[in-house]
DNA sequence: CAGGATCCTATCCGATACTG
DNA sequence: CAGTATCGGATAGGATCCTG
């Protein structure tokens, strides 16, 4: 991981600074984009939901990797987070505008790789 | 990891059978925003690129990671390749029509997270 | 219910060396 | 140039147990 640098990348026709090894972005974009991340964002779409509401939607997630997830991207700021001190206590989490920012190419990019599939009627 | 039956969510206004575990969309979507394949297919969105011209952009992957990740795109589809049996010989990769679908809504995601970030002036 | 802590394994991935 | 093969360390991630 040798720094140094970087060319610069013509996306969706503006200029950035990408792909350098310390670009902020790529790290937010690594958690975005991280193995359950992008199933989380796209869960949490259309309304927000609880910690349990999220492990039964998201098929094979483990309860920590569902906690790591939503605590990072609490962190980068994509999720909120409320917590009712009843008992038993209910957390919530739900997509900050940020968040839904990010969901719109992500849905689509779901969206297009989706409808590209096998039409499923070959099984 | 059980499988079973899996809600159905709405994405973008259509409706999906979504995050089941053996979803095929599941493999692809994990290809794509592998911790490479993003950067791979952003950098293949304007034009196609040799081998260590791929390398030489993406700051920090390895030729191994890089030879691994361009096999499984090839192999969903999503960029071709092509050998000029030259000496040197010359392997150039490519968008196909699927990866320029795909990468639109990729290019937008990481546009987006760009924008929000810190202004570089703090630094 | 919503998680934290611990343990342990699978895989990711970089470094190096070698091939056509 | 464009890879493949192998090794080994780092990390992701699952299973289980425990707590407020």
């Amino acid at each position: 991981m040798t720094e140094g640098a970087q060319f610069r990348q013509t996306v969706a026709g503006q200029r950035y600074e990408v792909f350098h090894t310390d670009c902020p972005a790529r790290g937010v974009v690594d958690r975005v984009t991280s193995r359950w991340g992008i199933w989380v964002l796209i869960s949490l779409r259309s309304n927000a939901l609880r910690f349990y509401e999220l492990r039964e939607s998201i098929q094979g997630i483990s309860e920590k990797m569902l906690a790591q997830t939503l605590r990072a991207l609490v962190q980068d700021g994509l999720v909120w987070r409320t917590v009712e001190p009843t008992t038993p206590p209910q957390v919530t989490y739900g997509l900050t505008e940020f968040g839904r920012e990010i969901d719109e190419p992500l849905a689509e990019l779901f969206d297009r790789i989706t409808r590209r599939l096998p039409p499923r009627e070959a099984g």
